[in-house]
DNA sequence: CTTCTGAGG
DNA sequence: CCTCTGAAG
């Protein structure tokens, strides 16, 4: 039994004080990948940085205050690596491998992109380059026979049953025709989308709300964070859950965790 | 009769959260010189902005959520003046007049500085320029048969009795012997310092406590926040009182209210 | 420690 | 609307 959760944080030091540090003592899950983690280690309290009987690994960005990737594993890995191998995105705090005995876990945090913008280019030069390095990844795991799982905020809604609003969303960026193609193609080159297998009728599970407005209330939101699987890991996925919480005010984050149980 | 107060608000948008319009309502104050209100006229709601029974004149910075200076009164000025003719200061936000029948009030937030930087030249500029002003601004006043009080935050503690650690502060901005000097220059040239006056046993009363550390609760404060009068004036003051908040939580700026009450 | 800003989301 | 930053206080 294994038991992966992946969310993004908004801000661990934030998240921390609104209820993160409870929710990781509760949680029965045995690897925690974290995006927009947004904190240097030592700007960590102890308990967020070193919660007891967890090892963790953080992979910071090298901008002050920007993304940041995490995972927090009740078992020691036995590798870790930092990005994947990008001249532009290995310091950028996107990306984060860890090797547990048979499994490969990653934390990917992809920019969100901004339509018209730089920032829609990095996207796009991101998932150039990342899609090269899960084919390697998928690969090298198979003649290994090991199995991968990609966690993470993938900053795209793949079909119109993972956005409330898709019609008004076919300019946005996280909804583009190009953004949604390229999901497809992972879904079709040896990775499985499991949370929608197991939960094969949509809308939803959504697991981002934006803060403006009232889209949590009004439950207008996105799936865009995904556990991405390798078949054998992904055929043995019993249970997926998005934590969404009670009410707008005990959120810690504006996105969810996405938990999912595999009997491996 | 004419209750005059002053306060730094640190920022009005915040104290208008915290407590500030509240505080607005209970004034028996005829006219509030406030500094440091960090805001420009449309960004201010209108219970803070344009509040019943009141006239306001705002003078905001230039530099956006810096310093800026406002007087409300009850009654209309017979006319409002931005700035002391100064080609570097009049735009900053800092200096306001009124005219009310036979009295000129002026809200004052001199710089603050920051010794070895050019914050603290920036302040003896400042220190420099307006010391002239009050000169022409005294003469001007005494032939037109005039009073003048000057209120604000003068970001200078005058005496050792002005705050509570003076011995480690004699190489810190606001208690440097030149400021000192030019202070006692002022008090020296036509102007009273009328809280002392009314109070003349120190230490204290103070006006601005720190938000670091345990300053307030240590009651660990300075005296920078002034009325500085012409004498025809500061004689008829009758009553001085500082309005420090009755605990941490229920402050809404670092500095208290300072309110005098003339026979005028 | 707090209030702003502007970037990013 | 929220979380960072950095300047300013």
């Amino acid at each position: 039994m294994l038991t992966l959760s992946t969310v993004n944080v908004n801000g661990l030091r934030a998240a921390a004080k609104k209820g993160f540090v409870e929710w990781l003592a509760g949680t029965g899950a045995d690897v925690i990948c974290m995006q927009e983690t947004r904190a240097e280690a030592d700007q960590l309290t102890a308990e967020v940085r070193e919660p007891e009987g967890w090892h963790t690994a953080l992979a910071p960005s090298s901008a002050k205050g920007r993304a940041g990737v995490a995972i927090y594993s009740r078992a020691e890995p036995e590798s870790v690596r930092v990005g994947f191998g990008s001249a532009e995105f290995d310091d950028s705090g996107r990306y984060l491998e860890i090797d547990l005995p048979g499994v490969t876990i990653a934390s990917l945090y992809l920019p969100s992109g901004e339509v018209g913008t730089p920032r829609q280019d990095e996207k796009e030069r991101f998932m150039k380059e990342f899609g090269e390095h899960l084919a390697g990844l998928r690969e090298r795991a198979a003649s290994a026979d090991r199995e991968v799982v990609i966690c993470g905020d993938w900053n795209i809604a793949h079909r119109e049953a993972d956005l409330k609003n898709w019609k008004a969303n076919q300019k946005s960026a996280g909804f583009l025709p190009e953004e949604r193609a390229w999901l497809t193609d992972v879904f079709e080159s040896g990775y499985t989308d499991v949370v929608r297998t197991l939960h094969p009728e949509g809308p939803g599970p959504y697991s981002w709300w934006s803060y403006r407005g009232k889209a949590f209330d009004n439950d207008s939101g996105w799936r865009i964070d995904y556990q991405v699987a390798t078949p054998g890991l992904a055929g043995r996925a019993t249970e997926a859950v998005v934590e969404r919480a009670p009410s707008y005010d005990q959120r810690w984050s504006d996105h969810a965790p996405v938990t999912v149980t595999y009997d491996f």
